[in-house]
DNA sequence: ACGAGGTGTGTTATGTTATAACAAATTTAT
DNA sequence: ATAAATTTGTTATAACATAACACACCTCGT
């Protein structure tokens, strides 16, 4: 019931349009909106938005991809992929896009710290600076 | 050129759309969608969806109202018209959808303290915390 | 009073992001 | 082999957001 179509670990065990999808990301130089992607896998078979966003629900499902809420858009994990913090944060560059992955287990400790305080119990955190990155300041 | 339609003090000073929809998000017991939001005017004659986001967006820029980016939702701000924290941070219960804003000037400065390491200059940030709110949990 | 410039409003149309629903194909389990 | 589960392809539609333009209104300088 668990076996899988691929010859691969668990972690990396991923469809044909996970792994078009993936690609497509890792090879971009800014995160990327869904139909950004959608047009970059056209040639490839991929022809609807349903597909794209399959294939992106099932990646941020194994933390393999991140969703940047405040632009609607999606990025590759920059860290190993054994790291599943509680939280998620990314200095995006409103100059250049350019996303850096922080730190999120201190940060997300430190949040969950600060909560605990008005009784929050949080599960999943996001946090989004929006700034200059070290090249465009 | 400063004046204005309004005979009040620049902080509270709304246009005729802006204190429809104001009004409206506070009685609101969780964050509205902009759709929410025009389904509750319409019968105070505002029947379009730019009408509700021009409000929306001159409320943002007042620090009246926070935008909650993981649900496309508004809900008021809560804390002092004074305070204008570099970071916006609120924690939603995922099961009540209540939601508490939490301290954005330590929690902000905390932040740009970290990115900071990474020569990002963080300009404003956003923080949701997702799980459940000291009733639910 | 007049008209220029600014701001707010109403309206139509359209752009962008995301999901529902279902049938067909493929893979896995028995 | 065949039943069960998963993935795929496809069409349609829902949900969220903005562009563009005309008009009303106010205020300021003349």
């Amino acid at each position: 019931m668990l076996r899988m179509t691929e010859h691969a670990n668990e972690k990396t065990m991923l469809t044909k349009n996970e792994r078009l999808i993936l690609e497509s990301l890792s090879q971009a130089e800014t995160p990327q909106s869904a139909y950004d992607l959608l047009d970059s896998v056209r040639d490839q078979g991929i022809r609807a938005p349903a597909q794209v966003y399959r294939a992106l629900s099932g990646l941020m499902s194994k933390h393999l991809i991140h969703r940047i809420d405040s632009s609607n858009t999606y990025l590759c994990c920059q860290k190993p992929s054994h790291e599943h913090p509680n939280a998620i944060c990314l200095a995006i560059c409103d100059e250049c896009q350019q996303v850096t992955e922080l730190d999120g287990v201190r940060i997300g400790d430190q949040l969950e710290e600060y909560a605990k305080a008005s009784g929050f119990e949080s599960k999943l955190t996001s946090v989004e600076l929006r700034g200059l990155c070290a090249k465009c300041h």
